[in-house]
DNA sequence: TGTATAATTTAGGTATGCCTAAATTAATTT
DNA sequence: AAATTAATTTAGGCATACCTAAATTATACA
């Protein structure tokens, strides 16, 4: 059995390794809240495992083995958050933390048995990808929500599930996943944006813009 | 915070006063498979503390906020036990082990979800009391099954919880917590119980016996 | 009461995973 | 291409929590 610690490097480098190019040790420790130093202290403990490829000064990079188990964390979070939110009732923004302790810690058949309650769910309260039991995942296409232009209509997919006071102050708008909206209008100089959730004019700036996805994208007319 | 292993002795040690006496360095050790001398510097550290009073070759003693602590572990676990198996289906042989790591894990949070979700219960699936939030534990009276004499009948109070086994073996039999038996007969020698449960009889050895409690005693005709 | 036995504690070692500071390697700038 | 700057790695330390082996203290017996 791999300790916690190994389980989050091999979480992060997967997460790091999706959203692009190479993961330099500085990028992860960044990621991690750790010193480089640190990072490769690690790096060099899951090497000898081979759980991931790593040349000195290049970056790492996740072995199958080492995908494999980062996909098992993975699912056991989004699943635990799903869970903790529809079973226990955990706001949303608080089912990220603990979802984050208890997933090095439940068994396969906790995993089971919650996979089966929730009837075998694809995706998380914050719209994030749910593995399934054999590591395939299945991301459905979106784009950032800073990409939107005036008029444009579109869904939200997905949501950063990390930080608590975005999620609350997005779900005080009902911006959760499968929520449709308006773009009325974009501030120039990437300024904020101003769109229309079921009627109700609501501003949402630059910052948290980055942190929504979006798809169904649909060129409509303003009014 | 305290680490996992300072829990865990804090809950042994509760444990152990309870059952009786002192609690020996050795006997700690014993019941947390450890070697003497690493209860000896764990004694220490949880002194340093104050959690614990501890006098050199003369063993440990519990201080009331090392109680409230050891309580508080022992609440997580058995509403952790009593929540698998209630709602998720976990087995009652099972409970132990998956809430044995859950324990340490949880917040004050999702304590409170699953003790409202089981409707404030005070006992887990094993009949063990569940100290309440402010950490008072309302023990029923109970004695054990190998005080029972033939031709006495009684209903099950508690059957302890660690060993799965022996769980599946007295579930085969239905003896859980609330069901009635009769004890048909004793076999002279310390040997095995022969009980009557819902008019099947069923023989219960001296080492199983030892692991049950009952109440409710009462002398009834054998027929 | 002295000595053997048993329990406990001290001393020193291992592994994990973090840290800081120094050394090394790579990349960028002029 | 040399020198500065930035990233990475090595070296050495700290805390936790376990271990074995040796020393100490208490208890029991003869």
């Amino acid at each position: 059995m791999l300790t916690h610690a190994a389980e989050d490097y091999l979480k992060s480098i997967y997460k790091l390794q999706e959203k692009g190019g190479t993961v330099s040790t500085g990028i992860l420790a960044a990621y991690l809240n750790v010193k480089p130093a640190s990072a490769t202290g690690m790096i060099k403990k899951l090497k000898t495992m081979k759980l991931v490829s790593h040349e000195r000064y290049r970056g790492v990079t996740l072995t199958d083995a080492g995908r494999v188990i980062a996909l098992e964390i993975i699912r056991h979070h989004r699943l635990l958050e799903l869970y903790l939110f529809k079973a226990l009732g955990v706001p949303w923004d608080g089912v990220h933390e603990e979802a984050e302790k208890l997933e090095h810690v439940i068994s396969e058949d906790m995993e089971a048995r919650m996979d089966e309650f929730l009837g075998y769910p694809t995706a998380d309260p914050h719209g994030a990808p749910i593995p399934d039991k054999n590591g395939v995942v299945t991301q459905t296409e979106h784009i950032p929500m800073t990409d939107l232009q005036s008029g444009q209509s579109c869904v939200v997919s997905e949501v950063s599930d990390t930080d608590p006071v975005l999620l609350r102050h997005l779900g005080s708008f009902n911006l959760y996943p499968g929520t449709a909206f308006q773009v009325k209008e974009v501030a120039p100089f990437e300024g904020p944006f101003t769109i229309d959730i079921a009627g109700q004019q609501v501003v949402i700036g630059r910052e948290a813009a980055k942190h929504i996805y979006v798809n169904n994208v649909q060129d409509t007319e303003t009014t």
